[in-house]
DNA sequence: CACATTTGACCTTT
DNA sequence: AAAGGTCAAATGTG
C-alpha cells in the first residue's frame, strides 16, 4: 500500500512482498496438489532470493547495512561456574542489530533442522516462556544458527519463531529431506532450502490448526507438532497446549514435562534424542539479508490466511 | 554410554 | 535494577 516506492528499490521490494503473499495464498489453495504446491514453492524461493539480492544491493549502495554475522560474538568472558562460581560469560542479550534475524509466526515450528535447546525464559509481557535453541552443530561445524520460539499470547496454537543467523552446517538430518528443485536453489546454497517433496503443501506450516498435522500418528496434536512430528511418547493425558517449547525439533519431549514445569516447576523428565527434524517449511537463512533489517514475516498468511485451516490432514 | 533437555545461576544490555 | 539471553551441572532417555 502506501505508495512508498520512494525509489525503485522500494518499489521492487513492495512488489515482491506482495508477490510473495499472493503466492503464499495460492499455495494454500493448492494444498491438494503437491506438484502445484511445489511450483509455488519455487516461486516463493525465487522471490525471496530476488528480495535478498535487491536488499543486498541497496545496502551496498548505502554502504552500511548488509551485515550478517551472528549473535554477538563475545565480550570476552569466560563461563560462569555453578553455585558460587565467579567467572563471567558472554551473554549477549539483544542482538538486535547485525546478524540476520527473521521472525515469523507459524504453527509448525518444525523446520528440518536439528536444534538443541539451551535455555528457556519467562518473558515479561508474555504469558508463555521463550525457548532458546542453537544449531546442534554449533561446535561441530561452527554453525551459528539460532532460533527462539515462543508461543503467541493470542493464538496458543501459533508460535513466534525468531531465526538468528543462517545455518552453515551440513547436517544430513537437515539436508537430506530437503529438496532442491533447481540449480537456482543449489546456488543459493545454504541460504535457500526447499520443502520436502511430500510436504510441499504442508510447507505452509500450518494448516494444522493444531490437530490435523498428525502426519503419521495424529495423536498428540500439539505435542507432536512441537516435538517435530516424531514418534514421541507423550503422556500429558490431555495433550493440552502447554508451553511445550521443549524439544521442538530434535527430541521429543512431552507436554507433560512442560505442563509439570509450568504447573509447579516440577522436574519434568523428558527429552528425547537427537536429530530428527526433517520436515518441511522454509528456512530462515533464505532471508539472511532481509533479516539485516529485522523483518517480521507473518507466515500466518501461509497457513491461516483464511482457508479452512484444518481441512487437510495429511 | 552418549547426547539432549532441564533449570537455576550468572552476565549483558537497556 | 530489571529483563533478556546464555551457560553448564545435573538428569533422563534411548
Amino acid at each position: 500500500m502506501a505508495a512508498a516506492a520512494a525509489q525503485p528499490y522500494a518499489q521492487v521490494m513492495e512488489d515482491m512482498r506482495k508477490g510473495q503473499e499472493l503466492a503464499a495464498r495460492l499455495q494454500g489453495l493448492l494444498a491438494d496438489s503437491p506438484d502445484a504446491g511445489r511450483l509455488v514453492d519455487q516461486i516463493l524461493h525465487a522471490m525471496s532470493r530476488t528480495i535478498e539480492t535487491a536488499r543486498a544491493a541497496a545496502a551496498a549502495e548505502e554502504g552500511s547495512e548488509g551485515q550478517s554475522e551472528v549473535t554477538c560474538a563475545g565480550t570476552g568472558g569466560g563461563k560462569r561456574k555453578v553455585a558460587g562460581g565467579g567467572d563471567k560469560r558472554t551473554a549477549c542479550r539483544r542482538r538486535a542489530h547485525n546478524s540476520s534475524t527473521v521472525t515469523v509466526t507459524i504453527k509448525d515450528i518444525e523446520d528440518g533442522h536439528a536444534w538443541r535447546k539451551y535455555g528457556q525464559k519467562e518473558i515479561q509481557n508474555s504469558k508463555h516462556p521463550k525457548a532458546y535453541f542453537r544449531c546442534t552443530h554449533k561446535y561441530d561445524q561452527q554453525c551459528a544458527a539460532q532460533r527462539q520460539v515462543q508461543r503467541c499470547d493470542d493464538d496458543p496454537e501459533a508460535f513466534r519463531v525468531t531465526y538468528i543467523g543462517a545455518h552453515t552446517c551440513r547436517d544430513p538430518a537437515a539436508v537430506a529431506p530437503l529438496v532442491l528443485h533447481d540449480a537456482d536453489e543449489l546456488h543459493a546454497g545454504s541460504r535457500l532450502i526447499s520443502f520436502a517433496p511430500n510436504n510441499a503443501s504442508a510447507a505452509t506450516a500450518s494448516t494444522t490448526t493444531t490437530g490435523n498435522t498428525s502426519s503419521q500418528q495424529g495423536d498428540n496434536k500439539d505435542a507432536a507438532l512441537l516435538a517435530g512430528l516424531r514418534p514421541l511418547k507423550l503422556e500429558a493425558g490431555g495433550g493440552e497446549q502447554e508451553e511445550v517449547l521443549s524439544s521442538l525439533t530434535p527430541a521429543g519431549s512431552s507436554a507433560a514435562a512442560e505442563a509439570a514445569r509450568n504447573a509447579a516447576a516440577t522436574p519434568g523428565p523428558d527429552q528425547g534424542d537427537v536429530t530428527s527434524g526433517l520436515q518441511h517449511f522454509y528456512y530462515g537463512g533464505g532471508f539472511a539479508d532481509m533479516a539485516a533489517f529485522d523483518d517480521t514475516f507473518d507466515l500466518d498468511v501461509l497457513g491461516v490466511l483464511g482457508f479452512d485451516q484444518g481441512q487437510h490432514d495429511f
